[in-house]
DNA sequence: AGGCCTTTGTGAACGTGTGCACAAAGGCGA
DNA sequence: TCGCCTTTGTGCACACGTTCACAAAGGCCT
């Protein structure tokens, strides 16, 4: 889901793993940055970013050999060695497509243009939304969007459309020629190889922390669990039953009739 | 960063791995359950759901084994278990804490209260949103936070408040009982055992798609690269420099003065 | 009733990620 | 100038995740 590439293929030896975390990193080194904090250690950076130390310096290892034993590693200079290798100190044009609610915060949101992503259009599909400012930028419609992709050297599309339009939108993204998509609306996208698809699924996370929370709040699985299939069941009215016959193992060990 | 529990500790069986996936499935299976389809093979489903076939069948055979040889799934029943399995077959009241852009949007999105999680209670620290109507909803003041948690037993808490708040929010959740965060503030959290925590970071998402896009925009590191270190450097005018004397290593092979 | 053909469930091999623990580096104070 | 003490960079072992490939299961057609 991250890269739709080969995965033999490894990218120029930084694993994906640590390309996730630098932005972690560059984050906590910003704030140093600011606090005119001239050098820090692993295991100072390590708790700013939430990680092991180990780890830290590991991941920094793909990069280079930036630190100073004994003392540390240069807060600026780091940055500037982060933001290099993420392609940070270049511009990156984006375009976001579907203005509806989280269109609209997303293009409000500061933390976008903060660290080169230039927000390059705004399109939606409805008509009434066309020429609507948001964010200071008047929103334009879709029907253009082959057009702002290329006069703007656009590879990043942001898709906030309902999950029906995001395959077409995609499509027409891809066509004109972007090869990174971060997509919000919760569908599986097919993409050529090349296409760099991200997706954020709100509903996805949450039913991970339920899975979690189930877990924690008194263990076992709700009640109407598999019945044990012990004779004939005594309840017909069993939420959910097995379509046929009983199946060979489930799970729970319990006892099977042999 | 995703469960907060030891490492070794494995949850009951099911790999992280196969429970991040879980949701995705049993989308693709809502959707199938929609169109009447009976029965799929694995390999449609994983088809649909965007995975691989192999990955599919043993994701759910930490399930139980729920298959039917030659024939495939019962979508009813998979669905059935998938949500039994993810705790979705009961209520999870969920607050939402920051109710600005980002908070707005989410209050409104409807894919929300779909799977199982109702909005208990809208909270904002602004007294200029109090009361304030989003999504049917009356905001309410954060000092109401508390009593809240406790009266309507949430488990799970959605943090959208600027970065600076997210801290002090989480704190206040947790003692009030909360022990799963969704943090969609760019700011890393501190919570004590047992409580979870997963975070939705667009600036990330972004910056690692910028990452894979500068190495398929002609590979190679941008210009401003550690110049080979000949002689005196020629301009003194390079954006940054080492800090104090030349690295053992920079990756890079490049000759190196001996 | 029997055999065929599809599809599951999983063992085993491989790849990726994590964390420990320590040798070597190198600044800094004496 | 020398040695000490901190901190890096990494080899190694282990845990986790992915994929292949195939035996066994079991419906279904003749
Ligand atoms: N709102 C949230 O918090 C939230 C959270 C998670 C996921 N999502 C997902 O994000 C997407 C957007 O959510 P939303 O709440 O903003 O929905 P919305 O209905 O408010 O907005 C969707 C916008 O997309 C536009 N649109 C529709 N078809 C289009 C097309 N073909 N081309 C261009 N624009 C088109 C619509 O005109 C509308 O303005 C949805 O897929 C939703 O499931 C939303
Ligand atoms: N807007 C986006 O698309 C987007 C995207 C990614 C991340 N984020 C992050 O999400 C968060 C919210 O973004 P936003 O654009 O909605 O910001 P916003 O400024 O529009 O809204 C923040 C809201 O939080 C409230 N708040 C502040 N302190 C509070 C406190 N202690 N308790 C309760 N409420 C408090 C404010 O009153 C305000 O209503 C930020 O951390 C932002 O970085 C936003």
């Amino acid at each position: 889901m991250a890269t739709g590439r080969s995965h033999t293929e490894r990218t120029r030896g930084i694993p994906e793993a640590t390309v996730a975390r630098l932005p972690l990193y560059l984050r906590a080194l910003t704030g140093l940055s600011e606090r005119s904090v001239p050098t820090v250690s692993s295991e100072e950076l390590a708790a700013a970013a939430g990680v092991n130390s180990a780890k830290l310096r590991k991941d920094l290892s793909y990069l280079g050999s930036y630190g100073t034993r004994g003392v540390g590693y240069d807060v600026e200079y780091l940055v500037y060695q982060i933001s290099r290798e993420l392609g940070l100190t270049q511009d990156w044009p984006v375009v976001i497509v579907g203005l509806g609610n989280l269109g609209a915060a997303l293009a409000n949101y500061g933390g976008f243009a903060s660290r080169g992503f230039r927000v390059a259009a705004l399109m939606d599909a409805d008509p009434k939304l066309t020429g609507k400012m948001i964010a200071g930028q008047a929103v334009r419609h879709v029907d253009e969007l082959e057009s702002v992709v290329r006069e703007n050297g656009v590879s990043i599309g942001v898709i906030a459309t309902p999950a029906g339009a995001a395959q077409e939108v995609t499509d027409r993204l891809v066509d004109a020629g972007v090869t990174s998509i971060l997509n919000f609306a919760p569908t599986v996208l097919t993409v050529p190889e090349g296409v760099d698809v991200r997706k954020v699924d709100l509903s996805i996370e949450l039913q991970i922390l339920a899975f979690h929370e189930q877990r924690k709040a008194g263990d076992g699985l709700p009640p109407d669990a598999e019945p044990p299939a012990s004779g004939p069941g005594i309840s017909g009215a069993m939420v959910r039953r097995r379509p046929s016959s009983a199946p060979k193992s489930d799970r729970e060990p319990g006892v099977q009739p042999a």
